[in-house]
DNA sequence: AATGCCTGCAACCGCCACAGG
DNA sequence: GCCTGTGGCGGTTGCAGGCAT
């Protein structure tokens, strides 16, 4: 395909699968597991380097795999989770049984993408890409970070959820309320969501030392070697001195500033919080969350 | 029928995180 | 703390098949 091979493969076979090699991968890795994918190739009798054994297996071969066109359902599940997760095809992946990254990425791109574009939905922030205001006209609202985004969008949703699930519970143990039927509701889905595989991304959060609390004033934490920093945004540091106008772009760090208080002016605070949920939970007019109901049971 | 264009998707690549020495 | 090996992820590519001209 035009570019330098990955690692040293010069004689190892590259395009395509035949199903001879199809046939022994699934053999080799039905008697023995896959092991060390380094070392299955030879193990397995296949002329192909084990990163090339896995992306077959992981997204082909493997038998739990789901194949066939998305379902409705399915497709507005992936967008929903995109809002969320963004570009985070694993962990989108992982709450669709069956399917895997790369289909959903190949979804995403060749079908999903386009579909919000048509109807006029920015695909990475799920916004609207123009809003049009009385006094200046269309203007185009200013790009903020996806991952800041889509962060800020869970964690808002979380505490959202946790919230009225505390109030649901105090309701429920109030003697005179009307009862509640068992129906699950939407806060339950979220926080289905944020106790399985996808929320660990943000409970598994080593702050030094500490136990994040989302509430507190100024926090640190840190996600899969990105540092999440929470709290009032700090003054820029206008030091004249500094002849770097813009600081090299980190994109290990993601700032949360004051991302769940009410009063903050903050661009990035106002996109990622209350605006954004709302176009997440109103997508094409869809106000329930019933499609996570059928995805979890 | 021949050709060119478009689209879908399998496969590849580079990068990153993590574990072990 | 550094180095190396490995697995995993997301972005991108290019082939194959369908469709339009």
């Amino acid at each position: 395909m035009g570019r330098a091979p990955c690692c040293e493969k010069t004689g190892l076979k590259r395009g395509p699968w035949t199903q001879e090699e199809d046939e022994l991968l699934v053999e080799y890795i039905k008697k023995n597991g896959h092991g060390s994918w380094r070392s299955l190739p030879k193990l397995a009798g296949l002329l192909r380097c084990g990163k090339s054994c896995r992306l077959r297996w992981t997204n082909y071969l493997r038998p739990d795999i789901k194949r066939g066109p998305f379902s409705p359902e399915e497709e507005k599940l992936v967008i929903q989770l995109h809002a969320i997760l963004g570009n985070r095809w694993a962990a989108i992946a992982a709450q669709m049984p069956g399917r895997t990254d790369n289909e959903i990425k190949n979804l995403w791109n060749t079908h999903l993408r386009k579909r919000l574009l048509s109807i006029g939905i920015d695909p990475q922030t799920h916004e609207p890409t123009t809003i049009s205001s009385p006094l200046v006209g269309p203007l185009k609202r200013p790009p903020a970070s996806p991952s800041t985004r889509h962060m800020a969008q869970w964690e808002s949703a979380r505490l959202e959820a946790e919230a009225r699930l505390s109030m649901e519970s105090s309701i429920l143990l109030a003697p005179t309320t009307p009862l509640l039927t068992n129906k699950k509701t939407n806060t339950d889905y979220f926080l289905r969501i944020w106790h399985s595989e996808v929320g660990n991304s943000f409970r598994n959060i080593n702050i030094k030392g500490e136990k994040i609390a989302c509430s507190s004033p100024a926090s640190q934490a840190s996600v899969s070697g990105m540092t999440i920093e929470m709290g009032p945004k700090p003054e820029p540091e206008l030091s004249s001195s500094n002849p770097e106008p813009e600081s090299k772009p980190d994109h290990k760090s993601i700032h949360l500033y004051a991302g769940f208080t009410h009063s903050s002016s903050s661009n990035e605070v106002e996109d990622s919080s209350d605006t954004a949920l709302q176009l997440f939970f109103d997508f094409q007019g869809q106000n329930d969350m019933s499609f996570l109901e059928a995805h979890f049971n």
